[in-house]
DNA sequence: GACAAATTTAAACACCCGTTTTAAACTCGT
DNA sequence: ACGAGTTTAAAACGGGTGTTTAAATTTGTC
């Protein structure tokens, strides 16, 4: 039988050192490949340890893959400066912008220790593992929430409407098409680099493609069509 | 030596059978699966069909698949039907709207034999393979460049212009994000079931948000009136 | 310092993958 | 009908994966 976690802080030796070099070298395979593709053999050389450690103290792959995510949503990292977009006193339109820059540039730069956790997001998103509803509920969820907020907001509408999450996906979908389909759009368009100016240039037209249909409908004529789903059964 | 694909036509056996089936066989594996995580087992099972057999008569995996590719980019399917729809007199507007409701509901609904190509088409953006130029230029780029050419129609754009090529993107990524990123849709929103009404729901929704911008963009020569019909919103 | 528990190590295990081998079974021209 | 050449079949190969084992080492405590 293999010896599971200790149960407690009993034996503070330098136990603790090496599951910290472990969860780090872990957090970076992770983010690097996506849970699939990493293996523990590249985890357990990138810290320098034995193969055998990882299932030694974490038991096996997939428990050290949410360990990864527990601390990812623990220090939550350059993520934190996303969330502080919304407290700004900013006008709506502007906290939008900006949070259509921040993000796009978070999810095109990858490499950068302080984008572990939106890397992270992003394999979950292209390739959901059994903790995927943990990575939505805890890390996805809440920017998508405030996103929601932020548009409802903008139209005047319910964030529970189905417009406001219908144009919560069009953003959304918007910004990550460009961070995880990259080599076919490099290939459709050589031109496009994404320089940091580039980068730009496509955080502003996202921001004002979605933008003309935000500000054109507050207006009562709000809904005259579709919206005919399941709109009774809520409270 | 392994004995390598027959020359030509020299020895048209129950040979060509024992092929058509296994490249049958292997469209719909590595159109469920992608082709990574399709196996030549499950291809050669479902061939009912020896495992060493897609070795002798295509050489090795690979081979197989840009097999399948050619095929599938032999006999457009399904996909005829999307380019027929910009050969129509529908005004510009009703061609892109038809345009995503066939997109969308094709990339939705999966399972369906004429659906290979646009499958094959999806999994090769989320995980390229070396066959990714292939698949881009003759299969991708095509119906890019027509959606590129419409857009710029509407707007009055040239479509080499940056502006036209971004809302390419723009709504090539809204389109996708239905279809790769379902599993995070369904649990951020549970009551979008993507029954065929909500397809409908969404493709029109994403055809207006996407309008919204191209018909207030330049056309120098309504450039006065744009800001108002703005506020009016579309007749 | 000694002893038991916790940790680390090196090796192997069991499974899956694509691919190859070897030989038997077919096919077809003559 | 024959036999060379083609096609099938079953098994194994070589490499990679996550995981486990059993011995060696380190560690904490008396």
């Amino acid at each position: 039988m293999a010896a599971s976690q200790p149960s407690s802080t009993r034996h503070t030796a330098a136990n603790d050192e090496t599951r910290t070099r472990l969860l780090q070298a872990a957090s970076e395979v992770f983010a690097d490949r996506g849970y699939h593709y990493a293996t523990v053999r590249e985890i357990c050389n990138r810290a320098n340890v034995n193969l055998a450690l990882v299932n030694y103290h974490f038991g096996d792959k997939l428990e050290l893959y949410t360990e990864v995510l527990r601390s990812a949503v623990k220090h939550p990292g350059g993520l934190h400066e996303v969330h502080d977009l919304f407290t700004h006193a900013d006008e709506p339109e502007t906290i939008l912008r900006k949070f259509i820059h921040v993000m796009l540039h978070r999810m095109v730069k990858r490499r950068e220790g302080s984008n572990l956790h939106m890397r992270l997001m992003l394999h979950e998103l292209a390739r959901p593992t059994p903790a995927v509803a943990r990575v939505v509920d805890e890390s996805i969820k809440p920017l998508h929430d405030r996103l929601r907020g932020l548009l409802g907001e903008i139209m005047g509408l319910p964030p529970e409407h189905d417009k406001t999450r219908l144009c919560t996906q069009s953003i959304i979908g918007q910004t990550i098409h460009y961070a995880h389909h990259s080599p076919v759009i490099a290939r459709l368009w050589p031109e496009l680099k994404m320089t940091s100016e580039q980068q730009d240039m496509v955080a502003d037209h996202i921001a004002d493609f979605s933008l003309a249909y935000l500000k054109l409908t507050p207006k009562k004529h709000s809904l005259r069509k579709a919206v005919k789903s399941k709109q009774r059964g809520k409270r």
